[in-house]
DNA sequence: TAGATTGTTAATCGATTAACAATC
DNA sequence: TAGATTGTTAATCGATTAACAATC
């Protein structure tokens, strides 16, 4: 029977970067890596990397040469998913949907966006990219008939929690959320905010420090 | 002497969150709030709203009634600098940054882009919502001229430490990064990560888990 | 008054950091 | 071998949660 290690949000959000940084060493020529440059090069602490890895990886490290690079890399890619593709659909083409839809970078992650959904008239059968874009009363056999899991709901917020009532009813099972309001689903349903608004309030915050400390 | 209520950067990323719903919720009419109220409809609990209101707001609530709501929410926003205006610029006007250069709901935040610089000399002496696209090398002098402070920084990941360290030596305080990639700046330079690899790690992950629980 | 809500103070929880013996 | 690096186990830190007296 197979170990299970848990993982912790806070974990699964370094492993991309983890990721980032050991392909374009690997690209370097460099085979193999140990966490302490790891911890250097990303300005963390090489206990944190060590637990990080051992998450990922069946097999351990060597002491004074590390890890072999390519195994964890594909370690890593196994366990974020980016070798099994998912299928996500982008609801709400305004600027950012439209981003998204064109954005090629999903397939490295295993996401393929196949369609586009919007209220707009003006919009509803364009192409972007080569994905359409569909009236809003179509998404919910689209979702049913390909068995979509992941919608990307970048519509205004004060259409995102009747769209998201929409979404859930049709048996989409994650929702990406880009609207900076709490989405009012079932527990269930798995939510993930990205919140413009909350990262830019972080960033404020220690700008107005750093130019208090400055000025003083 | 004033006293100083410190805030984690967990409590910064909430206010935003209390502020839209505050604002719809006084849209309905209503005008004052308690915090079982809030928690209930964020789904939060009613203890860390009480914390995170008593740290922006200067006078407590009332037993029974709770929080005058216009109040509040200019206390919220007067505490994350809505009301001050700072400019910025966009860095690499791609899918994403040109996004921003259109989006008008930073204004709200208190955030104003003044312009756009990218590589591609097919996009340069363009206007994106009436603010111009410029070449790299007019970035500096730009910056130190009408001292801008913030970068929004949307460059491909393998352009972006490059480009980073340009910025910090015009004059740069801050930058919003969305390269998925660790920034190697002077650490008096603030600098907020989006990345949004790391949020589909958290929601693929959550996504899994979900399914597994229903196939056994 | 009675009870809902308040702010404060203490307990719990989880993640990070430190310490250390094991090993290539 | 010596020393860098490993994984594990314990200590610290910070944030969330719970408990409770005060009050409109």
């Amino acid at each position: 029977m197979e170990e299970i290690k848990s993982v912790s949000m806070k974990q699964l959000e370094r492993y991309p970067v983890y990721l980032k940084y050991l392909i374009s060493i690997k690209d370097q020529g460099i085979t193999s890596i140990s966490a302490p440059m790891i911890a250097k090069a990303l300005d963390c602490t090489e206990e944190q990397v060590r637990k990080d890895l051992q998450i990922v990886s069946p097999d351990s490290g060597k002491p004074k040469s590390g890890r072999d690079i390519k195994t964890l890399i594909n370690d890593i890619e196994n366990f974020l998913g980016y070798n099994d593709v998912s299928d996500a659909i982008v609801v709400g083409v305004g600027h950012l949907g439209e981003a998204f839809m064109r954005y090629k970078g999903f397939s490295e992650f295993g996401l393929n966006v196949l369609a586009g959904f919007d209220l707009d008239e003006t919009k509803i059968g364009k192409k972007v990219d080569g994905k359409e874009i569909f009236s809003m009363d179509k998404m919910s056999n689209l979702i049913s008939r390909l068995k979509v899991n992941i919608a990307i709901l970048t519509v205004p917020s004060d259409a995102a929690n009747a769209v998201s009532k929409l979404l859930v009813s049709s048996g989409i099972k994650a929702i990406w959320n880009f609207a900076p309001i709490h989405l009012d689903v079932p527990e269930d349903i798995v939510v993930e905010n990205v919140n413009l608004a909350s990262s830019l309030a972080v960033l404020s915050h220690k700008l107005n420090k750093k130019i208090l400390k400055e000025n003083k």
